[in-house]
DNA sequence: AGAGGCAATTTTTTT
DNA sequence: AATTGCCTCT
């Protein structure tokens, strides 16, 4: 975010001011608003800036903000890109009312849930994720008697995807089957479908191909969003999919089969090929190659000029992507000069590699010191402004190992590792069984967890006579004394269940005195009622370990998170409440769509719409600046990122370029794009790291140097190798059988003496518990060894804390 | 029925 | 190394 975007005048109405501090070619993209328009936009040239400007620029010229459109793929993005827009235009006015920025995926939910009918589902829709996914499909090999050993799901899975992803479902897939496994999996594909519907569910590819499908089939629903959305605009063009295409090119008018139009769609999309780095999840990139070709008419305007990095770490990157061979080769360039050069570092293993990273941060933390005056204080990078990326997320353990004895703060970009614990997931199964009752995979989860006596051999039961009555599962439950075989027990058990669900639901009504005012409320009485909570504390009180208390916390994270929710939620910007506007008045002053009636109980449209904010997080979305840390993430979630000081790290053939891409030349490249694109990311400062040896799955191997340190040109690198200081290591580190790397510890950089040893010798070894004079009682998380030796210790009542241990004054409780 | 232990296996990246 | 699934034992 620059500074003018932020002291931009609130309210300006001058559109001319919009321009302001741009360059030519960016005043032209902002000012080409009419027909199609594609905008190459290069690493740090300035796109988001563009963008924005463009959206101020069509509101402050009349364009009702209702009538514009913008895609991004993730939610950060798109949260980014309206804040800017509403720092530009002034926030809360109704300057803005009606503005969509939003993602694919979260779009093409509200559209179904909106027009589930003309879609072939149900609004309450469930939407499911990979395990999710994989929890249906082994139930569909169950069905057809395939084993799973023949049959891995996850590949299964994922050879369904990509057919989805050319919008052939199963029929088509099984009119091209011709061998065995492709006539297997056509029959599998449609199994898994029958059951996804059954369920009423849909995957993360189905979101995007039922709206396709829905645009492509039922012209009327077209026709209606055309005449609301005018305006299109598409971010990280280069990453859409055939789905995606299929979505674009219909809202915008340019679809089959009827392209003829008297006038050419505003469709503006934004994108880089060099930056494509999707293509193993079906991106199409000839999406932005043949732009010009599916929309004859458009304008290309191309940003050359980076705005971000230092004229060094630009030429690398420059020179790094020309290796590409299948490119179109074009200019990216700087009018800095100066700056200082890439340093690339070759280190003994993944552990030396992350203690270099942390003291190359902690000097760039205090100020560059050294030869000459003191530098000023501003030279000094803050946490914030760091960030580690590597090219898979086994590698940020180590760093995080080193971050936390250092005592630095880092958080990794996980934004959905938090919903992929045990704990909340149990929750949301709940939550979504009451949002959708015929989600079986949901059910299955906790119709015995807590352990409530229905066991496999009860569930069988009830789950082969609700096959045989063609009802959902828990209609079965419901019904449970029918059920012939049945054990009395059980089927109490299954009765009381029912009510338990019945009561939160008001029996699916959402309505009476019992049914919860509140969503957080809902969600706290679910995971009480359900006996979630006993079942984590007793636990929590047999185990006395650690990861069962923050279970219970967890929890609490959960009902605070549906608050939060909550508060945010505004049931007019909710699309899939908006009532269809009538025919009669699309000329309305104001936006038609906003503002409908909601004919959704208020609970149950706010349970929708959390349980899919839920499922539609991503990991880049975790990335908060504000937060004061040092930031690991994967090179994947980087895109669209800048720091001022960047490391990246695992630069060894195998893991970036990574093993699995290396068979062809096409996959070589997008390694190298996703390099490319860590690098700019970067603003001042650049470390590439490259481990000698490296430990994967718990063997150490020998490692080659990635190829594409190679290939930054060594005019814009300095090489120090850190792993030869101590030479004749390998000789006798490798000698013998068993290729085991054994470090001597004598020979070891002093100024990292075994961790191991000192941690031992510490009077606060981990797992102790100790006694603070003003924290009370707690167990120690991690000891760092040395004078300044510090322990993590979580305390009983006042959360975890990082001490001094010269100072803290710590008594050791036995 | 349910918990606990052992063996086998391993997706890189993500909406 | 770590997770998952399978199997046995209570």
């Amino acid at each position: 975010m620059t500074l003018d975007d932020l002291h931009a005048v609130p309210g300006s109405t001058d559109p001319d001011s919009l321009l302001d501090g741009l360059t030519a070619p960016q005043r032209e993209a902002v000012l080409c608003t009419e027909g199609p328009l594609l905008v190459l936009a290069a690493a740090g040239s300035g796109k988001t800036r563009v963008i924005t400007r463009r959206i101020a620029y069509l509101v402050s010229c009349g364009v009702p903000p209702w009538s514009i459109l913008a895609l991004t793929f993730t939610n950060k993005a798109a949260g980014e890109m309206r804040e800017r827009v509403h720092a530009v235009l002034g926030e809360g006015s109704a300057r803005t009312r009606g503005l969509t920025v939003t993602t694919f995926h979260s779009l093409c939910a509200r559209l179904l849930r909106r027009y589930a009918d003309a879609a072939g589902l149900k609004p309450e829709f469930t939407i499911y994720d990979s395990g999710d996914q994989a929890s249906l499909c082994k139930k569909v090999l169950e069905q057809l008697q395939l084993a799973t050993s023949n049959w891995p799901p996850r590949s299964v899975l994922s050879t369904i995807s990509e057919a989805k992803n050319k919008l052939w479902d199963a029929d088509d897939y099984a009119a091209r089957a011709g061998d065995f496994f492709t006539k297997t999996i056509a029959k599998i594909y449609s199994g898994y479908q029958k059951a996804l519907r059954a369920a009423n569910a849909v995957d993360f590819d189905d979101l995007l191909v039922l709206t396709a499908k829905t645009l492509r089939d039922k012209p009327e629903v077209t026709a209606e969003l055309r005449r609301r959305w005018q305006y299109l605009l598409i971010d990280e063009y280069q990453d859409t999919n055939h789905a995606q295409f299929v979505i674009a090119s219909m809202l915008a008018g340019n679809g089959s089969p009827q392209p003829a139009q008297d006038h050419a769609p505003n469709i503006c999309v934004v994108g880089d090929p060099d930056q494509a780095i999707y293509a193993w999840r079906g991106a199409d990139i000839t999406n932005i190659l043949e732009f010009e070709e599916h929309y004859p008419r458009a304008r290309v305007i191309a940003l050359g000029e980076n705005f971000r990095s230092t004229a060094p770490i630009l030429s690398a990157a420059d020179t790094l992507i020309k290796h590409n061979k299948h490119r179109k080769d074009k200019p990216l360039f700087t009018s800095r000069t100066g700056g200082e050069k890439i340093e690339v570092i070759y280190t003994r293993d993944e552990r030396h590699e992350a203690d270099l990273v942390v003291d190359w941060f902690r000097e760039l933390h205090m100020g560059r010191t050294g030869a000459g005056p003191a530098r000023p204080e501003t030279d000094a990078v803050a946490w914030r402004d760091m960030a580690i990326f590597y090219r898979t997320n086994a590698l940020s353990r180590v760093m995080e190992d080193a971050f936390r004895a250092a005592g630095i703060p880092y958080t990794i970009a996980r934004g959905t590792a938090f919903y992929e614990r045990e704990e909340i997931k149990n929750a949301l199964a709940y939550l979504r069984i009451v949002a959708n009752p015929a989600d079986e995979v949901s059910l299955s989860r906790i119709a015995n967890t807590p352990t409530r006596g229905l066991g496999d051999a009860s569930l069988e039961k009830m789950e082969a006579f609700a096959a045989r009555q063609g009802i959902p599962m828990l209609e079965a439950m419901r019904l449970a004394d029918e059920i012939p075989g049945l054990a009395g027990r059980a089927a109490g058990s299954a009765r009381k269940f029912i009510q338990m669900i019945d009561g939160w639901t008001g029996g699916g009504e959402f309505m009476g005195a019992q049914v919860p005012a509140s969503l957080a409320e809902l969600v706290e009485r679910i995971i009480k009622e359900s006996g979630l909570e006993s079942m984590y504390k007793a636990q929590a009180a047999a185990s006395k370990s650690e990861s069962d208390e923050e279970r219970l916390d967890n929890l609490d994270e959960l009902i605070s998170s549906a608050r939060q929710f909550e508060l945010e939620y505004d049931p007019a910007g909710d699309p899939a409440l908006a009532a269809a506007p009538g025919p009669g008045d699309p000329a309305s002053a104001d936006d038609p769509f906003g503002a409908g009636e909601i004919a959704t109980p208020p609970l149950l449209a706010l349970l929708r719409g959390y349980l899919e904010s839920v499922s539609l997080v991503a990991d880049a979305d975790a990335v908060d600046p504000t937060q004061g840390a040092v930031t690991l993430m994967t090179l994947h979630a980087a895109k669209g990122l800048e720091f001022p000081a960047v490391a990246i790290i695992g630069l060894e053939e195998g893991c970036l370029p990574h093993a699995r891409a290396r068979e062809s030349e096409a996959q070589l490249e997008e390694e190298r794009r996703l390099c490319f694109v860590g690098i700019t990311r970067s603003m001042r400062h650049l470390m590439m790291t490259s481990a000698r040896y490296r430990t994967n799955r718990g063997i150490p191997e020998r490692t080659i140097p990635s190829r594409f340190l190679e290939e930054l040109g060594q005019g814009n690198i300095t090489i120090s190798d850190q792993a030869d200081v101590l030479s004749g290591l390998e000789d006798t580190a490798w000698a013998g059988e068993g290729r085991r790397y054994v470090p001597d510890e004598s020979q070891l950089d002093e100024r990292r003496p075994p961790r191991a040893a000192k941690a031992a010798n510490s009077p606060f070894p981990v797992g102790s518990t100790v006694r603070h004079p003003q924290f009370g009682e707690g167990i120690v998380v991690t000891v760092s060894a040395g004078l300044d030796a510090r322990a993590t210790i979580k305390f009983k009542t006042v959360g975890t804390k990082t001490l001094v241990l010269e100072y803290a004054r710590l008594q050791r409780v036995r």
